[in-house]
DNA sequence: CAATCGCTTCACT
DNA sequence: CTAACGAGTGAAGCGATTG
């Protein structure tokens, strides 16, 4: 393994809005989820930097950054699109001839080959500057010994900047990070940590590898790794999907399956659909419901065989959603294939 | 008692 | 000042069940 390029699009959804609408520039504006009338009840997916300026951030309910800047302008989610330019940057960083993994719709790790670092900067330069001129958009590229550290150089550089730290820098560059900066550490670990009495990647580092197993399981122990600078996470190539799924909250909420009838039907067509680009059949299908107090549920079923058909799949999950609806009304329902074959028949996964 | 099932929890964006 | 605000996608974790 050589030495991992991060590449991290930024403000990845809002930068793909201002290259359809170039007078969005300096503007602060989100791309939130759901359509302009439902905005009150949507979630902000990316806020341009003009509008991170006020404090607003992914995941923040769209009625809060109303709050901090009243004026902002909400755009929806145009997924086509993103997904369409996800493609363009893909196929280009695929002529670079690197194994290289897609590890979401704006962020790509690409082993260089390299263990030598003026090297890989190098690389790093001609693919910024394709990425700039061929896209139009900027990008942010860490670079470090594994995927999980090089994500985290990409975080602290952000952005529109290359980063670089080398083997003899990690501690240093770890040492007064927060764990949260961790790639896998989220709110909830965060918290635990923290009642253990850790707080910063240093400490964490101190703290015995069984006890962390302990406490996390199998992620404890790549915690720990992680924290003394000796993860060797490297880029894994075509890593199989796992589960596709397709979920919306509706206008209105409700406990008759009649009334959500036609929604399950679109959900079930676009899974349907994604599955058929990946040639992949399924042989579980799930419903899931947020009930109106927020609460979440989900029910399960195994077919006898593997399947590609759209007429299985929503008349399966119509059926397990039926029995979710009889706990009361929901505010939200989704749909979710799983355990695949590719293409048909008894292959197993 | 390990594998599997059905479901929940967690981490991102 | 704390609680409330609250979309969508995917994988991992976990307790109960089973062969």
């Amino acid at each position: 393994m050589g030495l991992i390029l991060l590449v991290d699009m930024d403000s990845f959804f809002a930068s793909c809005e201002q290259l359809k609408r170039p007078e969005l520039k300096d503007k602060a504006f989100v791309v939130g989820t759901g359509v302009e009338s439902r905005k009150e009840k949507s979630v902000v997916q990316t806020a341009s930097y003009a509008a991170r300026k006020f404090g607003i951030h992914s995941a923040m309910p769209f009625s809060m950054a109303l709050k901090l800047k009243p004026d902002i302008i909400y755009l929806p989610s145009d997924d086509k699109f993103y997904e369409q330019t996800s493609e363009k940057i893909v196929g280009l960083l695929k002529s670079y001839r690197m194994k290289m993994e897609v590890m979401s719709i704006d962020e790509m790790a690409l082993d260089s080959g390299t263990e030598d670092y003026p090297s890989a900067r190098m690389i790093a330069e001609a693919i910024k500057s394709r990425i700039s001129n061929e896209i139009g958009l900027q990008c942010t590229i860490g670079i470090s010994t594994s995927v999980v550290y090089a994500k985290m150089v990409c975080d602290a550089f952000k952005p529109n900047r290359i980063g670089i730290v080398k083997r003899a820098e990690l501690k240093a560059f770890l040492a007064d990070k927060d764990v949260i900066e961790i790639l896998g550490v989220g709110g909830k670990t965060k918290e635990k940590l923290n009642k253990m009495g850790i707080t910063k990647v240093s400490e964490l580092a101190k703290v015995p590898a069984t006890r962390l197993v302990d406490s996390f399981g199998r992620f404890g122990a790549e915690l720990s790794r992680i924290a003394k600078g000796e993860d060797e996470t490297g880029v894994v190539e075509g890593a199989p999907a796992i589960s596709i799924g397709r979920e919306t909250t509706l206008d209105k909420e409700t406990d008759d399956i009649n009334e959500v009838a036609g929604v399950m039907a679109r959900l079930a067509k676009e899974a349907i659909e994604e599955l058929g680009k990946r040639k992949l059949w399924y042989r579980n299908v799930a419903s899931k419901a947020r009930y109106t107090d927020f609460t979440l549920r989900t029910k399960a079923r195994r077919l006898s065989n593997y399947t590609d058909s759209y007429e299985t799949a929503l008349n399966t999950s119509t059926e397990l959603l039926r029995d979710l609806l009889s706990n009361g009304k929901v505010r939200k329902v989704g749909i979710r294939l799983s355990e695949f074959s590719r293409q048909s028949g008894q292959a197993k996964l």
